[in-house]
DNA sequence: CTGTGTGAAGCTTTTCACAGCG
DNA sequence: CGCTGTGAAAAGCTTCACACAG
């Protein structure tokens, strides 16, 4: 399906023409050069080219790309034209938030759990799921076949629940927490910390 | 103050390095090693001795790093150790949890205005301030030496406030909206989007 | 002996530039 | 012609390996 080894960083880039790609079929267009799309991402045209070439020949020589061929191919690429089954720790106002945001089924994301270790919080509806106690983790993750795991947490306690998750068999991580964790090889995990992107900012400012 | 031209990737590891640094302060340790260091934020030793001699000589050859010492100096190479403004345009859920995020102070990023284009919503409290009117932006930049924005706003509105934000004189932009934003150079920008998270790690699924 | 700081080597990623095709 | 796809060249980044200092 992929061909041989693809470069991380090309991988980190695809979401990104994904998305513009997504923005310029909105507003009606039906081909896209890679020159035009790089504008949009911020990347040259070369660039786009070469990454695109890791997986097949997606363009029309002379012409350009179809977007919504090209959509398609990425999505599928992405493994985004699947459903994957997500769940939440920590229902604060960030796993609040979070839950309530819309736009991960369109990208068959689909947040199937919240837990909490708060017993006040705990039956407590959020979205359209209700908040469930840390003792039916395991359980739910195997019954839901849920593969991915955001956390919500304050940075103490995610470690340990990281490992937890791991050990219960998700292999994919979305760390809010602000803290490195350290796992073992084979699972990924991405991290949203917003004081890093503020202090990597602020070395130009 | 900071050496050459230094990339911008060491940038980006900085700050996960006087992240793991805190965690490594609190645990009471006053000593580390670049081996160690490296074994906490995920990279070799090789790697975070020539990061940190891109500023400097800041360790003890058979030792390691003062660790309060090496924290000192990574704040104040990323200018961590001085006050800087920030304020958000959008007081919806995303909005709220920002708003209410206790760890921008700690590295002197401070939440100073909450702009909304919702009736409704201005005059509200959001943490300890109230939700005002995009119009009273331009001049709340200037009069309180606003440097960063951050925008928590539906897709479809942000490049015209970021747009606006730039015209009015922000240079650092933190991006909640999955919309790549197009600006002239010397803007900073960084995007937080967690379905391109997700869409990385799927990949690898 | 331990662990830093650093040129040099090795590897990866990006850019160039052009053949080839619609 | 215009724009893709792609080897080859260039640039950039990481790792190696060792002199040196405590």
């Amino acid at each position: 399906m992929a061909k041989e080894n693809v470069p991380d960083v090309v991988i980190q880039r695809l979401p990104l023409y994904l998305r513009s790609l997504v923005h310029i079929a909105e507003r009606g267009q039906k081909i896209v050069s890679s020159t035009e799309l790089g504008a949009w991402v911020g990347v040259s045209s070369a660039q786009i080219r070469k990454d695109l070439s890791y997986f097949g020949e997606f363009g029309k020589q002379g012409l350009g790309y179809d977007v919504e061929f090209l959509i398609g191919q990425l999505r599928r690429i992405l493994k985004s034209d699947q459903t994957w089954h997500m769940l939440i720790v920590g229902a604060g106002a960030l796993g609040h938030a979070i839950a309530n945001y819309r736009a991960f089924e369109n990208w068959g994301f689909y947040l199937v759990a919240v837990f909490d270790n708060d017993p006040q919080k705990i039956g407590s509806p959020i979205g359209h799921l209700i908040i469930q106690p840390m003792e039916e983790l395991a359980e739910t993750i195997r019954k839901r076949h849920i593969e991915i795991g955001i956390l919500a947490i304050p940075p103490q306690s995610a470690q340990a629940v990281a490992d937890q998750l791991v050990a219960y068999g998700i292999r994919s991580l979305l760390n809010y927490a602000p803290i490195n964790l350290v796992l073992p090889p084979g699972i990924h995990v991405a991290h949203i910390d917003p004081v890093v992107s503020l202090q990597s900012m602020a070395y130009y400012l």
